[in-house]
Parts: structure tokens; C-alpha cells; sequence
DNA sequence: CGGCTATAGTACGACCCGTACTATACAGAT
DNA sequence: ATCTGTATAGTACGGGTCGTACTATAGCCG
């Protein structure tokens, strides 16, 4: 039961082995150019830590490791913090192009407390009403994300077919709950 | 951004921490009795990975964890491997009460490797076609569940439900799928 | 320029995770 | 009886991840 799925499930390699977390700086990188870890985070947090998510100690950990790999090259900012800046090596972007056109998927993977608590034999109408609330801001949130790039810059393609997916997710969600909640109503006072 | 939700976000309270997989060994022992961590993990597997993930390795370990903080009591087998079983205790019992009645809830956490290379600019089709495949076989295991579970012990209640929210998410998934790449063939031979 | 808040990180130890390996049970073949 | 293969039932280990807590600089408002 691989909990952590990278892409392959560890080749052994070592210092190669790139995970979904090494994919997702790559990502940021191509994205967004030479960046700063703190302008990935940043980035990250309004985007793939939907559904990708990645505590920040990790993610300022990660550039440090991809250099190790050469898939990415580290400079530094001449003035001011003189923070590091990371780029794409040509390794790194080949890497990144060979994961992306891959088919090749790991399982998706819920970690819901909700669903446990209800398996442990609790009542499931509060659960699915905390729940409501948390898809509809999450709903509001994407909603928000998705507006700040309605350009048309293909290049942005990706991350907006990925809001609406997101926002499709949640939709749902939401619109399942609720449709339990009401059939509960209905059924409690007849 | 916590990754790995317990029950409190950690209070620092050290041995007395209990987190998700703490309360799914926890549940089973109360479902099934004394068991050994074998047993536990059996039955993890064929229900709360579904939702809540935990590989082998951190499975047989937590029991020992929740032994020392008193919420399980262990014994050995008189014979055979001299296997340990475990039992709830007086502290578990209730901490899992505790748990299970009280309305909070960690974020749900995603991962989900399709949306990252959509995100990343991959090709929608064939992520969701093995997105498909994948839905459908989870559909006919969590259904295969359902009837084994078909008797009408209210003990079992829980875990009906979580089955059945289990098979309704992914019968939603899989249909929500199934209509995106239909207009997709639609729009691709006009 | 002094204090406040937001920004931008680092330190660290406990715990988690995946890989690889060990060891026992049991069934059927010899 | 014992061999040998397969399923069962784990342990060992080291690198990676996580959350908490802490530090430090920047910009703003008075």
C-alpha cells in the first residue's frame, strides 16, 4: 500500500528519484521562470496544494534535492536577501515533458475522517454538514482563482483546465451531500 | 498546511497522540474484538484504506504506540507464533467515543497525480480514461464489500454506510468522467 | 524611528514510508 | 516423510516527511 506515490515507485536510484512533489516545483518552475522557493510556495498554495498537497517544509526542502539531481541549476539573488533563484535544467525539463505526456498514473489517494468517523459508527448528518461547508468555500475559493486567469495565454491552459476540474469536484460534492441532507430532512419529519 | 491530520493538530502532549490511523486501529479492534495486527490489517485493507490510507509498516507499529499510551492492553498467544492480541481499554473505549461523537474535522486531502499532469499541461483524455478504468474496478470491489456485509447487525451499521458513500463517490467520479470524454469524442468528429 | 504585521524562511526531532528481507504455515507432489 | 512452492505474518532499516517552534527581514503607519 504505497501512501506517498512518486513516479516510478522508486527505481532505487537515489538522487534521480523525482516524486509528484519534484514534479510539481518543476511545474511552478516552467510556469512562472526562475523563481525563489518562497514564490513557489506562494504559487503552490493557490493551486496544486488542492490537490497535491505538499507541508511547506517539504516544499522549501525539494529545490535543494533537485539540484542534487541536476534538474535544476541554483543562483543567487545579488542584492538585498540574496535569496536563491531556480531554474530548468535541460534535464529537468526533459524529465518534466517525459512525466507529463506519460499515461501512466499512481492511485489516487482520500484521506476523509469524515468517512472514518461514519465508519466508526458515527452520525453521519453533522459530518456531511461540516463537510458542505468546507466544498462550498473551497467552491468560492477555486471560483476566485479561476477568474485571476481568464487570459488566454496557452501556456496557462493546464492550470485552468485543472480549476475546473477542481471546481467541477467540488460542485459535486457539494450537490451529493446536500441532496443527502434534504432526503434526511425529508425522512425525519414525515 | 498539515498533511497527515490526527485528531488534534497535535497538542504536544507526546504518547497520548492520536491521530486518523490511531482511530482506525482503534475502530477495528472494537469492531472485531481481541485481534492480533495481522487481523487488523486484513481488515483495514478490505475497508478504511479506501478513505484513509496507511501502509503496512506504520500499521503494525501504531498498536505498540497505542499500548503505551494506555488505549490498548496486549497479550500473548499461549501457543503456536505466540502472537500478540490486543484489547481496548477503559481509555481507549472512550477516547474513541470522544472521537467519533465530536462534530470536527480535518481538511479532506487529495492526491491525485491525473490533475497534477493536467495541471502540468498533459493530455485530459487518456488521464481520464485510466481515471475510468481505475473508478470501475474500485466500484466493483466496494460493491463486493456491500454484500458481504448484507446482515443487519447494527454494529456493522458504520461500515455499511462508509461503503455505501464509498461506492456513491465513486459512481460519481466514474459517470462525471464518462460524460466529459463522450463530448470530447462529440466535439472531435463534428 | 519604534513598534506592528506580513513575509520569508530555518531547526529539529518524532514519525512515516517503502524496500527488502525473514520466517512460519500449509497444500500438493514425490 | 520431505520437498518445494505459495500464501501468510511479520521485522529491519534508513531516508524522507511532518508539524511545531523559532528566527529574521521588509514594509507600513504613526
Amino acid at each position: 500500500m504505497n501512501v506517498n506515490p512518486g513516479l516510478p515507485p522508486t527505481n532505487g536510484d537515489d538522487a534521480t528519484r523525482l516524486t509528484g512533489t519534484s514534479f510539481a516545483v518543476l511545474t511552478l518552475i516552467e510556469l512562472l521562470g526562475p523563481s525563489t522557493p518562497y514564490d513557489l510556495k506562494q504559487a503552490l498554495e493557490r493551486s496544486i496544494a488542492n490537490f497535491w498537497m505538499v507541508p511547506h517544509t517539504t516544499f522549501y526542502a525539494e529545490p535543494t534535492r533537485l539540484v542534487k539531481g541536476s534538474f535544476l541549476s541554483e543562483q543567487q539573488e545579488a542584492g538585498g536577501r540574496r535569496r536563491k533563484v531556480y531554474s530548468l535544467t535541460d534535464a529537468g525539463r526533459d524529465a518534466l515533458d517525459r512525466w507529463r505526456s506519460s499515461p501512466e498514473l499512481t492511485p489516487p489517494q482520500l484521506r476523509e475522517e469524515g468517512v472514518l468517523k461514519i465508519f466508526a459508527g458515527g452520525d453521519p448528518i453533522p459530518i456531511f454538514r461540516e463537510r458542505c461547508d468546507w466544498h462550498r468555500a473551497k467552491l468560492a475559493e477555486l471560483e476566485g482563482y479561476l477568474e485571476a486567469v481568464s487570459g488566454d495565454d496557452p501556456a496557462w491552459n493546464g492550470v485552468r483546465s485543472s480549476l475546473q476540474v477542481g471546481v467541477a469536484y467540488n460542485r459535486m460534492m457539494l450537490e451529493a451531500m446536500e441532496r443527502f441532507l434534504e432526503s434526511q430532512a425529508a425522512s425525519g419529519t414525515p
